[in-house]
DNA sequence: TTAACTTTGACTAATATTGACTATTATTAT
DNA sequence: ATAATAATAGTCAATATTAGTCAAAGTTAA
């Protein structure tokens, strides 16, 4: 909220916009110039302040034309399940626990039965097929971390 | 979407043919002529924008009297739709393919959004957060087909 | 004083643009 | 017929134009 520090005021700056409307489309470097900072520095801005947890939805592109996006999304109710849930699931999970949650959600009609059975098949030790234990677990938790923020808005 | 670069512009102007009637000919110079760029830049677009895995087949004829012609494709016509894919996708796919695949699933009511975004989740590089690029390619590979795969028997 | 947050910039990655050179097909001249 | 020439499109690598990552250094607040 305060103007103290150049990210609080690209933050600010940036809301502004979307406060009219739904999406806001920069050039990095465009702005950075505006605010007279490096342009690295929108990124931080963008990664500490426009988090999908706050609702927001960032896309980019590079090369000639390129751009950052940020749209604000609609965060449905069952956010604070979902933070639980993504905090069970920490930084590596066992196809049975994954199990578990999936069921969960299901159970709770967070999801429907086919998108429990997409993430089913998305995280099975089949479909991961690592040599390495350890690096699949981890590798199935980031998925399913994923996937649970992506049950978190409302595409339009 | 984007306005910004020319790519995109001549891409948005075969596409608004494309809407009108199935095929589009062009001739590359002309076409070229029209957006002000090299000849180059057209196949460039062409092999960017409208590859299989987006639906389009393009086909071409050097020498007086040459064309290049882009046609739309409904996968979902094709009886063995889903085997194709698989077979697009290989045994490794970047995320840029992927996107494609997906988009076109969805443009052919293959699977709904929800579902689109979910596989783009799981597949994506940052999800995926591999040190190794060709062991990413390879996951997602594994990952796409047996999404794919799942939506054979989820289906009817 | 220390832990968290911010700023900076060198290096990396993705995408777009350009043009020289190559390949193919059609047309014309012999 | 055949060879030369013209009229196309294709390929590829160099360059340009963006954005992303990461870690070191600086700043602030508890």
């Amino acid at each position: 909220m305060q103007g103290q520090n150049i990210s609080d005021i690209i933050e600010a700056y940036l809301k502004q916009i979307l406060n009219e409307s739904t999406r806001v489309e920069i050039r990095r470097s465009e702005v950075a110039e505006l605010f007279n900072c490096v342009p690295s520095q929108i990124n931080y801005v963008i990664n500490t302040r426009f988090t999908i947890q706050r609702g927001y939805l960032v896309q980019s592109k590079r090369g000639g034309g390129g751009y950052i996006r940020i749209e604000k999304v609609k965060l449905l109710d069952d956010r604070d399940m979902l933070d639980t849930l993504i905090g069970l699931v920490g930084h590596q999970i066992s196809q049975r626990d994954t199990l578990a949650i999936v069921q969960k959600l299901y159970e709770d009609n967070a999801i429907e039965r086919r998108d429990a059975n997409l993430i089913l098949a998305a995280t099975s030790h089949q479909t991961l097929a690592l040599n390495d234990r350890q690096l699949e677990a981890e590798l199935r938790a980031r998925i399913l971390t994923s996937l649970l923020n992506h049950l978190r808005y409302e595409r339009e």
